[in-house]
DNA sequence: CATGAATGAGAGTTCATTCAT
DNA sequence: GATGAATGAACTCTCATTCAT
């Protein structure tokens, strides 16, 4: 859109354009090839040595040294690819809530009851941490939490996590498969809260999930409590 | 009366302090100190500017002289107090700790059932933040969850802290009062993470308990979700 | 006629050249340079590039990324045509003072008298800042003045400059056809430092000599000074 | 002003001042001693330091640390006195400017005729670079002419200067001192351009003015010039 | 010819900490 | 106790230049 006012606006190329009929599809390749050429490998090795160098030493005291040692390039080239240090947070950052996203949509869109959903949630979050322990370390230490990182965008994308797991609630209550004397945001924050908590003891420990038998007990344990209570029946 | 006049003839003076941007703010505190003569402890001063300092920019973006300016202080003097930044940190931690352990020792020795002493831990974890919502703020944010700050004694901290919570399940599992199918563990985790959430919420929402009603309402739901769950009955 | 719309209708593309910032600029460049398949001279196309960057940001803030963008070429390609920065400097200096230099030798066999001599001066620089105001402006800013500029070679073109100047003085108080009790020297400085601030003043203020009339009033004044002085006859 | 109104506010702050009826000359001297103990010799070594570095660098590539160095502290101090490397160059072309000011405005309000005004801007000139000619060469190389130095307050000063110079000129022409038939700017331009291509001609060639003898045949050769012109009577 | 990914020396700036007064 | 001038290690970011493709 933008960018092709700025190009039907100068007649003076278009009329060569169309003297030389030259077609669109000739600059279409252009453009593709100029996009294309960039070798995206480096791109996600700089972002895998950033999540490690963060895990270790948090966002204020990853030095951009550090993640270029880590990745076995000059640090110049970060620069090449992320402008500025935060840049390269913020694209850690965004991959990880549009995959959270993307569960919580697809849940959303499910006719699985309110048990089932939940249980997805808790299973993602725990194979998340299987699979990429280290991204799961930094939301939990730097994203979760963190005032001073929930500044602006950032804070946006916490919230609308929050409510999209609000509505899954909601949606439950108006069903309901699940109480409506309680609010639902109090709900919402009761059930992240222990999923959350046991995540954090995992990573905080740097605890493995040793077996799926023990996964299992604990995502049993998780969705027992919050459904039927701690007290004895 | 005082000759305010005197002030406001002397442009040049203040034209000064306007260039030199000496802010009212440590005329004012030079003002007080000299005021009360009898020299406030400097120590808490420092302590409650750091307080609000690290609050608003994290740990590691507060500045010395970001705290000694809020103290209305030299930053030398804050190095009399305390050797280095990281023992005014420490120093802060301490005192939250302290002031959970007593609760959670007196606990243990209280006769009450499980129901009462989970509640006696929420009401004081939202009495702490009604009252000193800076130090609350910086739990949540600084301590509870990050990593890097989780190294040597703070972890220690951390550690004694669920285990204290931990022992109350316990205790209670043996009196039957509390389920047994599931692990101790988990349940401390359960809990504390309920409880974690709704002050995360409220710290990072900025938010205030406005009225004792609301408090008692969330107090309800937490310990009322804890033992009969969310299912409806 | 060119399909416009297969380009509006690829909105990926489009918004990948936003998100990378790829600007407009870049792919008309690309498009010309594949129009004109001659391939015009590139070594020309960077020299004015570099001309009007230097322009705007001066020698020192002109990147060798700036002058590739505004040359439309990549920024390894001003390097197969000039080794170094300076050299691209040097290029741009060497021919201005050759211009200079041609007028200077061509007056020095000519046999105007000194008034005309000096107005054909005077009359060159007015017309190469109406054709090149660029170059005009790095001569004013960058050579003329510059000490960090001026050495070994450079210092030697300048001086060339004023000597040959001086030559053209020396030869008029031979001639008779000026005073001879001031240096030849001092008149050469006085003459070439209106001449100099006129149009100093023109590139500083962005100004152009409006028409021919005003730049005749110019041209008579600094004459008419220099020659007859200020004085009320 | 500003400050006062923030001070009245504090109505507090007022009320414990008339109660301990503290008189507001306390306060005073408070903050005269906090302006006072800034001693202020190492802020004039560091002003010489940078002076001698831009002279020989220019102010691009003078680097704060070739400053410091010359200044024999650390660069840190620097920092401790100019915020910013851009305020430190600020503070010097200040500093010149309002020494030329000052000459230029005692000359309006002065008796004598436009030759022994002119006389005296020369003289002026010539001594500053005698006594500093550090910072007439920066002058020369770095205020007086480059356009990217030009931008803002630096060209204001510039155009200020142009401007209390012109001011002289046009007395003198309804004094009818001087010829009205050429523009008073034109007839500034010139003047100050010869005055100007002498200087250069000096700092270029880092030229002493041997002795006052050639001294004063210059200053009589431009203003000989000036008034009553090159040709030959 | 032409490209642009890759390099790394080097610049500005920050800020915890020391120490003479 | 109290001050703030002084220090310098450490960090982010820039940009001329090289070189494989």
């Amino acid at each position: 859109m933008i960018c092709t006012e700025g190009l039907l606006r100068n007649k003076y190329i278009l009329k060569i354009l169309i003297d030389k009929s030259i077609s669109i599809r000739i600059i279409f390749n252009m453009i593709k090839n100029k996009i294309n050429n960039k070798k995206p490998e480096k791109r996600s090795i700089i972002l895998n040595a950033a999540l490690k160098i963060i895990k270790e030493k948090g966002f204020h005291c990853a030095r951009m040294s550090d993640i270029s040692n880590e990745a076995g390039i000059s640090y110049g080239l970060i620069y090449h690819y992320f402008k500025k240090k935060e840049r390269l947070f913020d694209t850690i950052i965004e991959e990880w809530w549009l995959s959270i996203y993307e569960l919580l949509d697809s849940l959303k869109a499910d006719n699985l009851d309110i048990h089932d959903k939940l249980k997805k949630i808790i299973v993602h979050f725990f194979n998340a941490y299987q699979e990429k322990p280290d991204l799961m370390n930094i939301f939990i230490t730097e994203i979760s939490r963190s005032t001073r990182n929930l500044i602006g965008k950032r804070l946006e994308f916490f919230i609308k996590f929050i409510s999209k797991t609000e509505a899954l609630i909601i949606d439950a209550q108006q069903k309901n498969e699940i109480r409506s004397d309680i609010k639902a945001r109090y709900l919402t924050n009761i059930f992240l809260g222990s999923l959350e908590t046991f995540v954090s003891a995992m990573v905080l420990a740097d605890q493995e999930l040793r077996d799926s038998e023990q996964k299992e007990q604990i995502v049993k344990s998780i969705l027992e409590v919050f459904f039927n209570g701690a007290s004895v029946k």
